[in-house]
DNA sequence: TTGACCGGTGCCTGCGTATTCACTCAACTT
DNA sequence: AAGTTGAGTGAATACGCAGGCACCGGTCAA
């Protein structure tokens, strides 16, 4: 049995709020009794126990992520920045995985009640209005990213920019038929996207062509694949007449895009979504969004907001940068990579 | 303040054990009592706290993730695999980055003290033997993965037999000059792939020459990133006389080695190492690690253990697979991709 | 001398739950 | 009729720690 604050004390000659404030670094308490009880805890290997704390303290010291996809690079990189301020923060980090077969609601819910975590990263979770209103009443600090709601604290980019950003840049280089590469439309940032890429179809007084928005078969993460942009891209070069450009909802579905136009030796510019950090040595041109520091951001957001419940909301919307590389330069041409 | 399983058994006409029995579905509550106080939680919005559960059970339901890089394609795999367990099983997740700026073995060892898991994943971690034989002492369930010691349940792929393979495929090629394009030799799985080089090397009595072993400048990620591949790749191609064909110790430095080769306009064949999901769609010769297979697999054991710690201990170990696309079919020629 | 003050310390209770044990009451046995 | 079961229940305690409060001894100023 490992040891407990109590063998501590008794062994140490203390008391054990004595223990329990060496432990804490609370109050005062004498070197001599300071260093005994370091010296005990650490050849009977104590330490306090997380759950214990927890309770007597009522505070985890801990940031709970809820996110519906881990294995995706949006994730990977918003949890990086997430862990770079974490740790920074001396404070634990816990995962919970939104099951797409359950209820997310119910899920969420859960997680909540259950009070594990004393503040709530919501990554990429989009309820609808009355679910929103539901969280509300639950009064514990979350911060939305990836998603925008008034009533909470939220770190998002403004998808639907991004893609009037994108396609413009495309219809600037006086490409008519672009194609939009998308993926599953229960997705809120693909429907933000078409949203923008409508609005620069309007600009430009181009009809919008259901035809041109295309999407793989396989809904694997939502469509968010390599096979899937694989698949789309295949779709859109055997269209007659083929699309002059294509806008990709994302890099990934857009490296397998590149894969499908090099299969077929048909090419035509495409412009991804994200820059992640192989579009860049891949030479695909594409829209920034900065996924580290939004991770970052919104988890000192967040612990702000654990540490005052009462200031007032935020919304954080970053601008997409649109980052112009080799993957839009040709014209017809093969892909120099 | 949120309702408490006295302010249910309160309201329900029932103890607290009864409350409780119903929420652990344990020993026989009446449909009535049940009905009642699952009726009676669900209007307060109770469920039972996490925390105190905890501590009253001395169960937290629990895996943690002990893991140095975050960020990291591996990685990332990883934990699908483990996750898609976890969610299978109704374990909670917990993840601990371990700061390569402190003492490892020091922030391993308050991991554990501080027993907020049930059991440990360490992904990817390396200590020498008497770091390893101190954790054997804390007698909590720990599954390596990503390394290997005979006192820990372990999964793992053979690094060296990878590596062996690759950079025999290269010699049976007819190249003779198979550069290694490595990364931080302080990376344990760098170490062992070295070795399984070494090895093609002598069963093709071709001399050892350090020179040929190169890494990029930026060790950032221990030098496992795109950039690093990129510096490794061009210092590979101004070397006089060239070497003929390049072992990328990953995948991720392979599109940096890729991309090299395109900004200089000069090739060898490349194989890389993971098969990243990417590694397909760029037509990159690769060694196939089964990294979610992986991440599940680890998981499961963990599982096992956690339930019935006096199994006996397990190695497993995958065999890295050979897979060949066009990297590896050009000769001197341009990439077609 | 007295009283205020302060660095240190220990006792005790509370945190919200699981669990043991004894108990009740009705159905069932012989 | 008395004894035997067993499902269902509640009181009490344990879990390991934090924190409030009281207390103790010493210092310093009045």
């Amino acid at each position: 049995m490992p040891a407990t604050i109590y063998d501590i004390a008794k062994k140490a000659g203390v008391s054990i709020a004595t223990v329990s404030r060496v432990f804490n670094n609370s109050a005062k308490v004498s070197d001599k009794a300071k260093k005994k009880v370091l010296a005990v805890a650490e050849e009977m290997g104590y330490h306090p126990q997380a759950f214990a704390q927890g309770l007597a303290s009522r505070k985890s010291n801990t940031v709970m992520i809820v996110v519906p996809v881990i294995s995706n690079y949006f994730f990977m990189e918003v949890l990086g920045g997430v862990q770079d301020k974490l740790s920074q923060m001396n404070y634990e980090l816990s995962i919970f995985n939104i099951s797409p077969n359950k209820d997310i609601q119910e899920q969420v819910e859960h997680v909540l009640k259950r009070r594990w975590a004393e503040g709530y990263l919501f990554v990429s979770i989009h309820l609808d209005e009355s679910c929103w209103a539901k969280l509300q009443k639950y009064n514990v600090p979350i911060t939305l990213v990836d998603e925008h709601h008034e009533a909470f604290d939220s770190v998002s980019v403004d998808n639907a920019q991004g893609a009037y950003r994108a396609a413009k840049s495309l219809f600037e280089e006086g490409y008519d038929r672009v194609a939009m590469l998308s993926a599953l439309e229960s997705s809120k940032p693909i429907r933000d996207r078409i949203i923008g890429y409508k609005q620069a179809l309007k600009e430009f007084d181009i009809p919008f062509d259901e035809k041109l928005v295309i999407k793989g078969d396989t809904m694997y993460r939502d469509g968010f694949t390599e096979r899937a942009g694989y698949e789309a891209m295949i779709k859109i070069l055997t269209m007659d007449p083929t699309p002059e450009a294509c806008f990709c909802a994302s890099d990934i579905q857009a490296v397998g895009a590149l894969k499908a136009m090099q299969d077929t030796g048909k090419y035509i510019p495409i412009i991804g979504y994200d820059d992640i950090e192989l579009a860049e040595y891949m030479g695909l041109s594409t829209i920034r969004q900065p996924m580290r520091d939004m991770g970052f951001f919104a988890t000192q957001n967040l612990i702000d907001r654990m540490n005052n419940p009462d200031k007032a909301v935020s919304q954080t919307i970053y601008s997409p940068e649109l980052i112009i590389r080799s993957s839009t330069e040709l014209n017809g041409k093969k892909l120099d990579a």
